[in-house]
DNA sequence: GTGAAAGCGCTAACAG
DNA sequence: CTGTTAGCGCTTTCAC
């Protein structure tokens, strides 16, 4: 492998001109068969390889997508750039992913630092305390695609790709309270955020429907960080009128609460049932194994991948902001099972 | 946000020179204190940001960092990652992140692709398949900084970060051991990739350590697909001479192994001792808790990418290839206390 | 301390 | 079907 060969090196060498070596390499339609040929087979030869920088300036576009994400290291997120990663792949676009940890400064920095970087779309998962989008509507007036998944904003014209977060609530709720639950509390993270906000209206709304009060105390909104999951317990092990029911906003931190929980002398389901959120894999390892609302973070992905290059090939019209809502699925499992007959 | 400010414009409007607008720009020491003051305050007037694709033209480089790795979606994985993201993020390097989902002909289409897109510097875990290293090659003749992290090869002048997986393997097993097992089974992945066969070196030196022999049919070489566990349960029901522990490459696999043989009535760890490798979320969630071995994903990622930009401002030399190795450390669960005691 | 000018390598409008 | 000619926006010698 040789030192750098250009066009210009391919087009002296076979006597004809830059601009006809770029158009061969391209696979214009006005170059001769015959030329073209020859040109690949010199290129080949002489190993040239295309400067994406020179073609990048030129056409003022990059070829790659950014996403930031509040975080790349859990399960969910994880599975959801994988999607992306894929669709955006196999079409040849590379991803730039950046992390904004839960902080609004960091999102902000790490637009800034995608724009600058001319990629030619960006898709987002907002972080826990972003309150406004002045970084994100920078994209959006230089026409480049903005698209928010999972944690979306209400920016007008930006595709959005989401569960309906409302139902999902609600569809744990109820099953809880089918279950026989009538004092069902509800951890939730930030209720800035839109998973979160209607996941908890979704919880309301269930309550209302059949009765139940909705009690103030019976909301928990946390970092869902699992230091607290200590607190939670003690939260529910000082409550006045007995908890029977939790539905806990993401499996992890159901999870922890479970192993708290059985270490207080909580049977599970028997003396509380709970229920989480996304379908993790620990959901599935716990003991007993966990009820949950499957999340498809991989079809959203990929889903969301497809949607911004759909954009970016003008194959769908950006100005009519679109919205894909996946289909969510209530798992029932062991931690919601009905043991009444039993414990009675 | 007006459209397009070059330095032109600020040039112009300032009666200046680009080349001294350039100057101002980048900070240059030979540039008044005054001018350099009074152009950054009109660039920020208009609006002024820099095109990143003239500056990467111009300079031959990206500001950005290629990774390659098997699979973004396992906790393992996304945790290096979320250190790898971390470190670059903060020196204001951008990551192009990439999966060659376990093969071979992908990773060597992904190295391509990087490649062209001007990487500054490449980092790799390497796929189940990948057998030779030409698309890798590429990169150091080009001087381009090609580190490897968890999956290694053995590519000369190329800095390594890894834990010693030949001691974990040793410790895990050894540990079994003296928890009193006395045939011991090893579920491997792939071992062509050094993680796994050198666990399986430490396996085989810890028992031929301990006075216990080697037999072939206890080393099953899977790709550690969830799929696989009925049949590695069924290999366990089947064999010969009964089997009393089990070291698993990886806790994810272990973990379905334990659900799996409790269901077959094996009582863990009276029947069959368990132990795992990487200390992965699952192995604090399942019943009994995994032992299993702690692999630092998350300073491994950091420390790769601390290497990597070493690498790229010069402050460590390329050609003396160095190697970092992680501390790993054993965590002594339930799923291999000895209950001799209280079983006999 | 500042300016002029030559690239960096490729694309694309316009001619022929 | 192919060549000419400007850019794309910034960096960087080399002068002054």
């Amino acid at each position: 492998m040789g030192k750098k060969v250009t066009i210009y090196d391919l087009a002296e060498k076979l006597k004809v001109s830059p601009a006809t070596v770029s158009r061969a390499l391209n696979d214009h339609p006005s170059i001769s068969r015959k030329t073209k040929e020859r040109i690949l087979s010199v290129a080949k030869e002489l190993g040239y390889r295309t400067n994406k920088f020179a073609v990048n300036l030129s056409k003022q576009k990059s070829n790659t997508i950014g996403v930031i994400v509040p975080r790349l290291n859990s399960n969910f997120m994880s599975t959801v750039l994988a999607g992306i990663e894929k669709v955006a792949n196999e079409i040849g676009y590379n991803l730039i992913i950046s992390q904004s940890l839960e902080s609004a400064e960091k999102e902000v920095l790490n637009a800034k630092t995608l724009y600058d970087s001319g990629v030619d779309a960006l898709m987002v998962s907002l972080a826990y305390s972003t309150e406004d989008f002045d970084h994100l509507t920078a994209f959006t007036e230089r026409k480049i695609p903005l698209l928010f998944f999972d944690r979306v904003s209400d920016l007008p014209n930006c595709p959005t790709i989401l569960i309906d977060n409302r139902a999902a609530g609600y569809d744990a709720t109820e099953h809880l309270i089918q279950q026989g639950c009538k004092n069902i509390l509800h951890i939730a993270g930030s209720l800035k955020r839109n998973v979160y906000s209607e996941r908890f209206e979704g919880y309301k709304n269930a309550l209302g429907q059949y009765g139940l009060p909705f009690e103030k105390a019976n909301l928990l909104e946390v970092t869902l960080d699992l230091s607290q999951v200590p607190e939670i317990v003690e939260h529910i092990k000082k409550s006045k009128s007995r908890i029977d029911g939790i539905f806990v906003a993401n499996d992890t931190f159901a999870v922890h609460c479970m192993k708290e929980l059985k270490k207080e002398g909580y049977r599970i389901p028997e003396d509380i049932k709970v229920i989480g959120f996304n379908n993790d894999p620990v959901s599935e390892v716990i003991s007993p194994d966990l009820s949950t609302i499957d999340y498809p973070g991989y079809k959203m992905g990929v889903l969301a991948g497809q949607s911004i290059i759909g954009h970016l090939n003008g194959s769908i019209n950006l100005q009519s902001a679109n919205q894909i809502t996946l289909r969510h699925s209530l798992i029932v499992r062991e931690s919601t099972l009905n043991t009444e007959n039993k414990t009675e």
